[in-house]
DNA sequence: AACGCGGTCAACCGCGTCACT
DNA sequence: GAGTGACGCGGTTGACCGCGT
């Protein structure tokens, strides 16, 4: 193996695989059984790696090692080359802008942080997840609660730690103003509440988290009793994979402040304009504020259940994307992305590593529009890249340039005739009613977990409202896990067991926040 | 100077998912 | 349907550094 190194493997590797004592370089059996590296990479490893890459593109990260005789494991390469290597990365410490950011992603989605760094140009999903432990841990010792809009820094306002119901009201003010029926009582926030992972009253399915939209509506408001508890992940994602893979449209700097909002409720469209691009729902995009296009939680959800009843047509596949899966030749060119606060928007679009690496995932599992940008034209890719793009797509549209067939939100017709229909659809959509139906397993499995006093029958009406009021086109869809989407297991590493899951579990690992110490 | 401590960063590990056979 | 490989991702660990004592 070792023996059919390249050329490539021989210039600046030599020094970087002489890391490796003894193995390599042996009798042909000797050969399988390379020792893989660890520790810290070197220049001349870097190198290697980086020269692999410009040639071949990202992907099929084991034959890094098998092509260039790195003694490096394919993971190992991926996560240095996404971590390390890979163009246009941030490194330095984060903004004021970036942290506050962090915060309110983190608020929304929890510790999902390869989605939160596809929202973050040029930063990693790693410095994100060290960033933000970091600050748990600070904050934990200070006593303070994460999820104020204090971007870490002491010359922030910050809610009187040891008063509750002052916090609230800093975070309710600052953060989110749901215009809901006023939940009774008060909640009250232990210092490590989130007040942007609210504990719905309502087992409404499409409860927005921190959803701006959430003030507007009416006929689906939902009543947060109690924010869900810090360091749990609100969202138990699950991930799938489309060909319109396009990353959630956040918008960063209006993502959770009220004071955005547009001075009318968003007015939804007529139902049959909700789009669901490619699934035979056209797609009418608002040109809106661009705080009505992150919500993708609530979005997710009104794909799974709702929409299906009450547009008459299963769900699409549920995808969320992998957090790059972005179109190669994505153009932020849309009048969703350019809003006038959002300039990380265009950022995002275009540095946005993840976004551009279109397939696959953090590090583009197979290929990249990243590399389409900065080092090759996607079309120049080998046709082993190529094959590579369509493998993880569950459709692959020969359409234009979408290799991958991951389209960038901003290439989407929204026309549904220009959508493909193949059986590739006709799979997605058997999987969707799946999905369908397991959603309703969930609902039933919430039900013990958190009465509801809306019904699952009304959740269409929520759908389409919920949905009108989001410029919203979503192939990436995140589908809330079991328990309400609430995964509550993180918080077991916070307090003791016999605290946390006692009652109102429902055997799945759900906690209810009412047992935790520390809330009312 | 030595030590402890906390923060930061890089890397590894384990598990889940998906595609392919 | 099972097995396998590749990949993505979250959690964890350990090295390093700066600072205070």
């Amino acid at each position: 193996m070792n023996t059919n190194n390249t050329e490539e493997a021989k210039h600046e590797g030599e020094e970087a695989l002489g890391g490796v004592t003894g193995e390599r370089g042996g009798g042909a059996a000797a050969s399988e059984e390379v020792v893989l590296k660890k520790g810290p990479w070197t220049a001349a490893e870097d190198a290697v790696l980086v020269e692999y890459v410009t040639k071949h593109g990202e992907g099929n990260w084991n034959a890094v090692q098998r092509n260039t005789g790195l003694a490096r494991c394919g993971k190992s390469c991926r996560l240095r080359w996404a971590n390390h290597l890979r163009p246009n990365l941030k490194k330095g410490a984060f903004s004021s802008e970036e942290e506050k950011l962090i915060l309110e992603l983190h608020a929304q989605y929890g510790n999902k942080w390869a989605r939160m760094a596809s929202l973050l140009p040029g930063r990693t999903d790693n410095e994100i997840k060290n960033y933000w432990n970091t600050r748990v841990k600070r904050r934990q010792r200070q006593g303070l609660p994460l999820y104020s809009d204090e971007p870490d820094r002491s010359n922030v306002a910050t809610p009187p730690p040891n008063n509750a119901s002052h916090q609230f009201e800093f975070l309710h003010h600052h953060h989110y103003q749901h215009a809901l029926p006023s939940p009774s009582p008060q909640p009250q926030y232990s210092p490590l509440s989130s007040p942007l992972q609210p504990k719905p009253a309502i087992s409404d399915p499409m409860i927005p988290l921190s959803s701006p939209s959430s003030s507007v509506t009416s006929s689906h408001s939902f009543i947060f009793s109690r924010p869900a508890p810090l360091l749990s992940n609100p969202l138990n994602f699950k991930r799938f994979r489309t060909s319109t893979g396009f990353p959630l449209r956040v918008a960063p700097n209006t993502i959770v402040t009220s004071s955005s909002l547009p001075g009318q409720p968003m007015t939804p469209p007529p139902q049959s304009s909700i789009g669901f691009s490619r699934f035979g729902y056209t797609g009418q995009v608002n040109s809106g504020l661009s705080h009505n296009i992150y919500q993708a939680p609530l979005l997710e959800y009104d794909n799974r259940g709702g929409a299906l009843n009450q547009f008459g047509n299963p769900p699409p596949k549920l995808l969320e994307l992998s957090s790059n899966q972005f179109s190669p030749h994505h153009q932020p060119n849309n009048n969703i992305m350019q809003t006038e606060s959002n300039k990380f928007n265009m950022q995002m679009n275009h540095t946005d590593d993840r976004m551009k690496n279109s397939c696959g995932g953090r590090d583009g599992g197979n290929n990249n529009g990243f590399l389409g940008d900065h080092f090759y034209e996607v079309q120049s890719l080998t046709p082993g890249h190529q094959a590579a793009l369509k493998k993880r797509s569950y459709f692959y549209t020969d359409e234009g340039n979408d290799l991958d067939g991951h389209r960038g939100f901003d290439d989407l017709p929204l026309n549904s005739s220009n959508w493909p229909s193949n059986n590739a659809e006709l799979k997605l959509k058997e999987e969707a009613q799946y999905m369908s139906k397991s959603m309703n397993d969930d609902i039933s499995s919430m039900m013990d977990v958190m009465p509801s006093s809306l019904s699952v029958s009304d959740w269409p009406a929520s759908n389409a409202t919920e949905a009108s009021n989001n410029n919203f086109q979503s192939s990436d869809v995140i589908i809330p896990d079991d328990n309400f989407g609430l995964d509550s297991k993180p918080i077991a590493s916070l307090f003791p067991t016999s605290t946390t899951t006692t009652n109102h579990n429902d055997n799945s690992g759900c906690y209810s926040w009412d047992d935790l110490p520390g809330f009312c």
